[in-house]
DNA sequence: CACATTATTTTGAGTTTTAAGGAGAGATCG
DNA sequence: CGATCTCTCCTTAAAACTCAAAATAATGTG
């Protein structure tokens, strides 16, 4: 009765995949550096270390970039990840447009575009127009690198819910499409061969993990991740850099905690969801709700107001704005502090347009945070802004694949 | 410059920790089970299994206790862990008594006490009685056990905010205590051999490590666990067995989420906390306003009222009592909507007062819980019932240790 | 130009798993 | 009742890996 093994038992090869990850996870970090340099700081012999080094150097992952001959002894061979080794495409399907970029290891955008679609009932051709747009960045990135170069990953972030478990988008609300199997979509369109380098995820966790590798995160552990978009709101949780996914990949779905029973009507069809209070709808309605003359009044009448124009009214210090702003801070707030007393997270970072507006928000959040989080919490908390932002998404994916390659090189040494 | 190195690297001695550890794991999930069916489910090759097997005899961590010669060819030898392979002490400090318990490999409680104190405003006394329990369960321990047993591990279940970086309980409402180096306090008072065996943690994290690992989430992989124990409601999750901690241990306070902006006021000083409508404050609360006839009128008017009572009373079908829990069920259920949400469970257990109550309080967590939640995470949720009561926590610091034990072997192979 | 110093490579030893073969122990069958 | 079968468990040799120490390389210093 052969049948398949979960579990990975130790040996010889486990150990080797193990160092060779420990390598490129500190290469990653520290380059350039010197074999042994990196000996000293992972604790590895050096022999072991030179060892290893020889193997990535083979498989082009590795390359010495200079001699550092400063001070006696024999100069160090300063070694660096090599940015040609390979090269990933990261691509967002969002309601109204696919972007794609195609970036190589040193996370260098080499290429990128931005592709408006008008949203049909019909999925198909723009399934297609996705996957023709994957292939011409794959094709984009082995001409433009060097012929040593592979392709590390294809990573994918959807506005909505993915089943981790069977690569299948269940639920996009904006994008009105169920149960899409869009893993096996992909590895049709794009060969066999890449199967196994799809990584299809809900865009908040996408940009949550590109935080934590490139962005605002970097060097936190328990990074809770928030960002409102249109009218929802999404989250994600990295614990030491690993996304928190729960059962099938759901997690972090912050948008529709309760705050409020007798709040406003959330599409959902409960009152008080804590979308309906900190979203780009609740901004708009405090706005149109102030009763109060504001330069704003006219793209309130003309219905064109826009987030950043809310932003800019709040920076010259039209008061309705401000007032729109610091109302949201304390709704975000109330909510930040329950989900910092569940999490006991050390960074908090805010996305999508809570970022814009984020300097008029921060001291009702904190207010609130520190009124309503536990002490200790709260003080083990920091708050910071993302770096990323409409390109959240693909920065996450690109961090996707790196980190599945710094992970497992092994599985490119073939 | 010698400086401690967090990094552990891969050698031999790496493959044999995680190969010995794969063995305890599943001798303690199978047994009894023959060597030959241990390399068959772990995809060991026999060689390696029986060397495995031969050195934790030795060291009597394993026995074989039989023969299984149902079938042809040669019997095969069955392996069990061997429950006197070592003991271990769990205690839990409440508000008015301290239990401790001691048990042995096979979690069989050896010995228990449970001693009742008047809560003083110093510490000292109380802390000396319980290391002064702790010492005696140790020596009971190695006098109920044969020679060759030995020392696994003391837990300790704190009601409060235990900081794992430096072992401290920072903050204990109920007792009032603050601030003490409770670890340092254990391994002074029991000797700095035990110092590594030490384990203190919050008692709600305890008691849902004890569910997971005996209790009624064994299975399960990410078990949300909620406990209302007198004015509070505590909480924890357990990922893939691990406690999930935050930054410094103190995730899963879900007591003072604000679920109502105008709600009750909380010792915390917010309002509408969720500990205020779902702790046995709450039921108390909606049982005292009823204005309606009871069977529990008397014991309202003597201030006797119990948990038990309402219970019983609900079960006579006495509808101020069955509408106390429906009211909080409905509270439970909005907020574990909110949790469900975010950690994207497969198991919610209910515990403490919550385990209690439950059968009047399924039907409307279960109607708040698919009315609010995503329905794919609804669905792929599972609700039950704590198997362990009064002793939850105690079980779950013997769990605590005994997946010490099971996870690194080795640390006691010396 | 010899020597000190530091970096890297080479060599051999020590572990550990694995694969293959053999011994052990009872059931089955002629 | 003995030969054979079948499965379990153990023994032995081979392969893979890290580690320690020695050898080699490359530079600065006196």
């Amino acid at each position: 009765m052969p049948h398949t093994r979960p579990i990975r038992t130790a040996d010889q090869a486990l150990v080797r995949e193990i160092n060779l990850s420990l390598m490129m996870k500190h290469l990653h970090e520290h380059a350039p550096v010197s074999r042994a340099n990196l000996a000293e700081i992972i604790g590895l012999n050096k022999s072991t270390v030179s060892s290893l080094v020889t193997e990535l150097t083979n498989h082009n992952f590795v390359s010495e970039i200079g001699i550092d001959n400063t001070g006696i002894g024999r100069p160090s061979r300063l070694l660096t990840l090599n940015p040609t080794a390979g090269f990933m495409v990261s691509a967002q399907l969002n309601v109204d447009s696919i972007s794609v970029i195609c970036a190589n290891f040193a996370a260098d955008v080499l290429w990128s575009t931005r592709e408006k679609f008008k949203l049909q009932s019909d999925q198909q051709p723009v399934l297609e127009h996705l996957t023709s747009l994957l292939r011409q960045a794959i094709q984009m990135g082995q001409t433009l690198q060097p012929d040593k170069t592979r392709l590390f990953g294809v990573a994918l972030g959807l506005p909505g819910l993915v089943d981790q478990s069977t690569g299948t988008l269940l639920f996009a609300p904006n994008l009105g499409w169920r149960d899409v199997s869009i893993c096996r979509i992909l590895t049709d369109a794009l060969g066999q061969n890449v199967a196994d380098l799809v990584f299809v995820e809900n865009e908040a966790n996408m940009a949550a993990l590109g935080e934590y590798f490139f962005g605002a995160a970097r060097g936190f552990h328990q990074v809770l991740y928030l960002s409102a978009i249109g009218e929802g709101l999404g989250g994600a949780f990295v614990n030491h850099g690993q996304l928190f996914r729960g059962k099938s990949g759901f997690a972090g779905e912050f948008g529709h905690m309760t705050m409020d029973p007798d709040g406003e009507l959330c599409r959902c069809g409960n009152r008080g969801c804590w979308e309906t209070q900190v979203s780009q709808t609740a901004i708009f309605r405090h706005v149109r709700q102030a009763g109060q003359s504001s330069v704003l009044d006219e793209a309130i009448q003309t219905d064109t107001l826009t987030i950043p124009m809310v932003v800019d009214a709040a920076a010259q210090g039209d008061p309705v704005a401000l007032h729109a702003w610091e109302q949201v801070g304390h709704k975000l707030g109330i909510g930040i502090a329950a989900l910092v007393n569940a999490y006991n997270p050390d960074l908090v970072v805010l996305g999508g347009i809570l970022s814009l507006g984020s300097q008029f928000m921060l001291p009702a959040i904190d207010a609130e945070l520190h009124q309503r989080a536990l002490r200790w919490t709260a003080d083990a908390t920091e708050i910071r802004i993302a770096k990323h932002g409409a390109d959240a998404c693909e920065m996450g994916g690109v961090a996707m694949v790196t980190q599945s390659v710094l992970l497992h090189p092994e599985r490119f040494l073939g």
